[in-house]
DNA sequence: AAAAATTTTTAGATTTGTCTAAAATTATTT
DNA sequence: AAATAATTTTAGACAAATCTAAAAATTTTT
């Protein structure tokens, strides 16, 4: 049925994935970058991904993961998800201590155990940094989307979209470092004001305005 | 702190250690055929893991794992176990098809992933086949031995010892098929003679004596 | 549009783990 | 104790994934 693909291979491809997400057009430096790796061993795995039929791959014109090549990205990341979910919820570890570890359990790729992995912990829609998980055909959930003051205190999201792009937004969106796909979780309201102090992955927490906060929309599950 | 070793090491190792459990020294050839693998690459093997000191290795004469060895099997049969326990009693899954997953599972070796897995499954002291877990420190845990017939209604569990050695018990357990270490669980019992319906695992159902369970040890754990 | 700089690919090596076939060693028969 | 058989090791090759250094192609600068 599916294929069995090397470890090494499904972290081109999950690499692969991320990176053309934002531009469409990848190319051989960022993916090495991206995995810690040369630009030569890049080009030889492009070469063999092409022969597996994963990638449209021009010489010297950059690459992109072709439909079957996508579809193997998101069962990658499914996988990946649902462990850091897991790890989260069940074990109780910290967020920012996960990744490492779901980095290796997403290679275990036995499709009854994940499908009974996201069973047991009730089909959830989003990891625990906000990302949303790709269902069992590879599909990513049609999330919600809501304005910031209206996600709930301490739930980690991501931001989806930016309604009012004025000059003036986006001159404090940049101050603060929000931008599409920053996870961004509301600590505190001030009622007085409609304030939020909200945090933002890497950085201080910081105070916005409820105004502001009306205009930023995040992801939010269900 | 602690060494990293290869997937591909780490099987090796395992394999030794359950070798040499019953017979000491164990032979190159034996451990190709546990690993499905040929001659040529064991004694590869073999010199690799005598330079980093986890094995007595002396030429054509056989070999088996040091203290250190030992303690690294340990670590990794702990994994592997508690791997297994969580494939049946979380994620429901027979016991027959976890060991592959297991097998995969168990070469993610964060220790604090271990810790948290053995506590969040209340530190476990068999497997779901009844093969007991070592603790934290490589230390097997000592199981209480019971006689067959007062062991729980299908409860997995391992065969220990027999007590009567004579000739005619030895005959019976050889006719059924069961050893030291035999998987084993009852199915029944008859309260009209005291005899009990066994399973033996890979073995067709069958009925023995109240006095012959009487004489066939098994672990128990708590 | 040449020259310079950057990016990407190729060529050839290296490491890990495996294999086959042949040689060396040990064990078993006669 | 020689001859034969079985086991184990060595020698040399191969595939996967990586690397460095050099060559080729593209892009940017002047």
């Amino acid at each position: 049925m599916s294929v069995k693909f090397s470890e090494s291979e499904e972290n081109y491809i999950k690499s692969i994935y991320t990176l053309q997400g934002k531009t469409e057009k990848v190319n051989t430096n960022s993916l090495a970058d991206h995995l810690n790796t040369r630009a030569a061993s890049v080009t030889d795995m492009l070469k063999k991904l092409k022969t597996k039929k994963l990638l449209e791959y021009k010489k010297y014109y950059g690459f992109r993961l072709n439909d079957s090549g996508k579809k193997e990205a998101l069962r990658i990341i499914r996988r990946h998800r649902l462990w850091e979910f897991f790890l989260v919820t069940k074990l109780g570890m910290d967020w920012d201590k996960v990744h490492a570890i779901a980095e290796e359990l997403e290679h275990v790729s036995s499709n009854d155990l994940i499908k009974r992995l996201d069973n047991y912990l009730g089909q959830p829609k989003t990891d625990p940094h906000g990302d949303p998980i790709p269902d069992d055909n590879g599909i990513m959930p049609v999330l919600k989307q809501v304005p910031l003051n209206e996600l709930p205190l301490k739930k980690s999201s991501i931001v989806s979209s930016v309604s009012s792009q004025t000059n003036q937004m986006m001159e404090m969106l940049n101050h603060y470092g929000i931008g599409i796909g920053s996870q961004i979780k509301v600590l505190k309201t001030f009622d007085f004001d409609g304030s939020l102090q909200i945090k933002i992955s890497r950085q201080p927490a910081c105070v916005i305005s409820g105004l502001a906060a009306k205009n930023i929309f995040v992801y939010d599950d269900n």
